[in-house]
DNA sequence: ATATTCCGACCGACCGGTCAGTCATATTAT
DNA sequence: ATAATATGACTGACCGGTCGGTCGGAATAT
């Protein structure tokens, strides 16, 4: 087993349990079932070990965001798929949604681990310009009204975020399911010819 | 000047600035300019301050909330008006949205300045009931069509959030007052008759 | 074959800094 | 005079990060 992996695995259950700050060392340590010491050996600091998660959580969605942008679905297929589909893998993140949370809140502060610049910013700014750029093509194809389409990218990208905060609190997954539905059917509603 | 609001103020940018964590008690009682001890003749605890500053947002905007659903505008304009409303309010708060992250946060792990009952919940379920029953007015007067109304109201609310939680780290009011319209009406024709 | 040397992953006791909360004293108000 | 309020030095718990030491196994020598 790749032990760097492992302290992943441990530190994202410890920080999703006790948060960024109060989420220790010694204790991710303890649930991978090593010395405290070894953490050091393959993380050169705590703020490290959030970057690490950070990086691997947008990838993930890069990966599932890629698949559905160059598939050869209709721009109306693409945009339900992609709210379908990442609200599902929001949902099945759970408690891994209080980390990104907090270390959102750190990206507004504008000193992330250190550095200033942030992951957030230009990721979501890589994700909007995709759904622009599948609103373009269903404007063209005349599935979609004419739009502001940066306004309308924002908005789906909102709706997302916001519908997974809101998970975060209420957890019911069976009546999020129902909800999504709707939510999603209501959107492409708004934004239809 | 009441003691007790001057010492919110000082904390709020505190911990705006510095995250709930590491937001020292000492700093707030130096940005309030007065003695650290006076902080604990006012609240017991860094928790309890917490505690305060979590109510009076919500008092905040339950305000707000509370004078557009009892005016007689119609439903339309209702909702509009409350997105349009709430969105200036959350980028008028500005950096207190980043304390509102963190508390959320620490709503969803469930345990709560040590109590384990979470405002956020109970608030969440306020509003959104708010919101379904201007959706059944606007339904019933034909402005709206038929819908799941939770799944709508939902959608209206992870918007907000949403939108709000973008702005965090984006910033740039100017862009957003234009993406803002586009955004609201588009979500106002997703649920037109 | 086996003794010897070398390596580096692993460990946890320890250190130094930090900070919430306390309390004895000082200041101010009545 | 004394009650009420304010203060900041102090304390002790806490925790991130360090470092000297251990040990199993690989490489090398005999």
């Amino acid at each position: 087993m790749n032990k760097k992996q492992l302290i992943i695995e441990a530190a994202i259950k410890v920080f999703a349990r006790d948060g960024l700050e109060k989420g220790k060392i010694a204790d991710i340590a303890k649930e991978a079932g090593i010395g405290k010491g070894t953490v050091y050996e393959y993380f050169r600091s705590k703020n490290d070990i959030f970057k690490v998660i950070e990086e691997s959580v947008f990838s993930d969605f890069s990966i599932v965001f890629e698949e559905l942008n160059s598939s050869t679905l209709s721009p109306t297929k693409k945009l339900s798929n992609l709210l379908e589909q990442g609200i599902d893998m929001f949902m099945e993140m759970g408690d891994v949604l209080l980390i990104i949370m907090e270390l959102w809140a750190q990206a507004g502060r504008g000193h992330v681990h250190g550095s200033d610049s942030s992951l957030f910013v230009e990721y979501y700014d890589y994700f909007r310009k995709g759904v622009e750029s599948i609103l373009s093509d269903g404007i063209l194809s005349g599935e979609f009204r004419d739009m502001n389409k940066e306004g309308v990218a924002t908005l789906l990208l909102a709706f997302m975020d916001g519908l997974s905060w809101q998970f975060v609190i209420l957890k019911d997954s069976k009546k999020f399911n129902k909800i999504k539905s709707e939510a999603i059917e209501s959107f492409m509603r708004g934004i239809s010819n």
